[in-house]
DNA sequence: CTATATTATTCGCGCCCCGAACTAAATAGG
DNA sequence: CCTATTTAGTTCGGGGCGCGAATAATATAG
């Protein structure tokens, strides 16, 4: 049975039927390519006679091409069908405190070309340069033709107006992302909060995510994000702040935290409460002052994981102490939303021998009748937020609607 | 754009646009009835047309009847269109620790019939009884068509095996209420969770909920449960698992809850917890014993809104001690899920000029930034949890599919 | 009685899925 | 080498359904 909403809703004209069967056919084309027409009309219950009708469309927009005949034991080869390589494709942008990274992805959102700028401070200023950035990108790869742009950023994104309401690490309130870059490139412009584009880049790229409907990614950097996709769909929440468990309170005498609450999850958990603790310990017993790389005498947090890659005692200490406090937040996370699945990304998973042990005893501790909720780390290579701006455009012209 | 869900599809077939826009006609009807073809064709975007031929097939199936006429200043007079109240209609079962209620309600959710029965403590002959009862209560009255029976029950529902996993409240494990109903009835069952019901209870039936596509029902009573309605569907997590907020730890050094854990939101804002804090309370002071209804010395909770009703100054202070928990609860759904609005369901509410302004006070301390969310308090009368279960059946038929 | 407004139905067209028949192309085996 | 068999993919007629224009059915105003 088809789901429901019942309070928004688009009616279905003649056309309907098409543009779904389209969506789920592209969608079985990008996980199992290269297939031919006979396998997806297996594969989607479709007649052979409407999945031709429809690969010839896909086909003929240039979003699918004919590859190199497959080889069974019996009858005729069938012709593999495969996503556009040359149809590239998507500009994905992901601004991060100190370096915004532009990309450039064909429909596999395979990187073809990637080039980082600084994150300026002022965000007018920023917003400028990186139209100008993204406009000279564009030029560069001029050959190409453009699907759109996706952005990711680090703080809470309105769903209606579609702006940046608020950045706590870099102080930005109320920026417009979306007007000034598509008035420079001529693109459609979608943003996302870089937690949703981590989920999404997640569930579209990743096989561990193969069936998962259900699934939660937890950002750990500066502070913690979280996105969630609950029914196959990213949860928006009212305006689009769903997602801030990260400010959560965890204990209400806890330290003060930035968002003006005490005790929250990014207080105990964070990269900087990592490194805030790391610098208490070391401060109260000042005999051992290990290498640093900061000309001020506080480590990044790179410097605490070589730190105790290299056995530093209160490295370790802390490192433990976030495993531990990235373990309870978790443990609510799996309590209220019981996802099938949790990934988190950031640095601190370079260390995931170390941390996640105690992130699973913790869990286990306080879960005992939670549902099986595999805990994974992200792979740092794969560029999660990046990745999750191209699925953030795809999406538009890929999968099914929803099922029950 | 249609809301695409990556995991799991069903393909269109020629019937799809027809099955898609008679849903939405059908909620159209029952939101807005009575009301004319023309009206419907204008709030739908269907041509009057189509409006006609979706009409003419309700009516056909016996959805729909014809009214009477309408008044408007000019032209022909419309007929107006309603759902056909005497296509009754759907069984409802609400069990809980001490009664359970069986109903039988028209299209319009009216409840037509309705009977209590105790609530056996054996899971195994309850349901047996239950089946009897609701066998016999279908013959009496044998004269309606019956479209399906829904359930709500207080505790865990495994969606993939439709079977209640747990109710803490009642000791049971793994029970099938399904598979023994619908062998005694001949009628289709869907199984819930009560909180879960209570929030399609209130997004069915409540005009607070006109346009709202997040919201979460908080039910409190012996427990407190959650239940999540995000983008205008239901979460059920991985096994519809989701909504056990009321076992998150608030804090990790709090009283022990039965769930194995310490300082569960619900060992501080639940029923439970306000009598045992009553309990100390005046245990703690023994120069004053006020009036209970029990023969042992604990009071029920509707002792203390009494006593509270009273002045009595100690059930003041514990019920001000839970309305302050319950805002901290809350908090942390406002600031993780974002909903526009949180319904509160339970005997609670009764003292909602105590409560209400105590947990919006601490709502508004917690979060600052936080979006509008509206708390309301149901209204018993309305009978939510029942009511859920009438939503649970029909929302088969009615409703339109997600879009974005 | 006529012009106008509004509701509702009729009908031809086009989109699109289905399914049966058919074409295409490969292998196995005599 | 030739034929039966198997699998891939296409063609085509039929039916479901939405669109939109034309038409029918009523109502009021003047």
């Amino acid at each position: 049975m088809r789901k429901i909403d019942l309070t928004s809703f688009r009616v279905a004209r003649s056309e309907t039927a098409r543009d779904i069967n389209r969506r789920i056919v592209l969608d079985l084309i990008r996980t199992r390519q290269p297939v031919s027409r006979a396998d997806l009309a297996r594969h989607s219950g479709l007649q052979p006679s409407t999945l031709s009708a429809i690969a010839e469309q896909l086909i003929a927009e240039e979003w699918v091409t004919e590859g190199a005949l497959g080889h069974i034991p019996r009858g005729r080869k069938p012709r593999f069908l495969q996503l556009n390589g040359q149809r590239a494709a998507v500009i994905g942008i992901n601004v991060r405190p100190a370096i915004t990274t532009i990309a450039l992805a064909d429909l596999n959102a395979r990187f073809i070309a990637q080039q980082s700028i600084t994150t300026a401070t002022d965000p007018q200023i920023f917003v400028k340069e990186l139209g100008q950035r993204v406009k000279a990108f564009v030029k560069s790869n001029a050959q190409v033709f453009y699907e759109g742009i996706g952005v990711s950023l680090p703080g809470r994104v309105d769903r209606e107006s579609q702006r940046l309401v608020f950045a706590p690490n870099l102080g930005w309130r109320d920026v417009d992302f979306k007007g000034p870059l598509e008035r420079a490139t001529g693109l459609s412009v979608e943003i996302e909060n870089a937690a949703n584009a981590c989920a999404l880049a997640e569930i579209w790229f990743n096989n561990h995510s193969n069936g998962v409907r259900d699934l939660i990614a937890v950002t750990v950097a500066e502070g913690i994000g979280t996105g969630i996709i609950a029914n196959g769909q990213l949860i928006s929440g009212s305006t689009g702040m769903a997602g801030e468990f990260g400010h959560v309170s965890l204990n209400e005498d806890g330290p003060p935290c930035k968002c003006g609450n005490r005790g929250c999850w990014e207080v105990y958990a964070s990269n900087s409460a990592t490194i805030r603790a790391y610098m208490q310990a070391t401060s109260n017993s000042r005999s051992h002052k290990p290498s640093i790389s900061q000309p001020s005498n506080e480590p990044t947090f790179e410097d605490i994981l070589r730190l105790a890659g290299q056995g530093d005692v209160r490295a370790v200490e802390v490192l433990e102490r976030m495993a531990y406090y990235l373990g309870v937040g978790m443990s609510m996370l799996i309590t209220g939303i019981a996802p099938s699945l949790i990934v988190l990304v950031g640095e601190v998973t370079r260390a995931w021998d170390r941390v996640g042990p105690i992130v699973q005893r913790v869990i286990a501790e306080r879960s005992p009748t939670a549902p099986m909720t595999r805990i994974i780390p992200a792979e740092e290579a794969a560029q999660p937020r990046l990745r999750g701006t191209i699925a953030l455009v795809l999406q538009k012209h890929f999968g099914a609607p929803s099922t029950a």
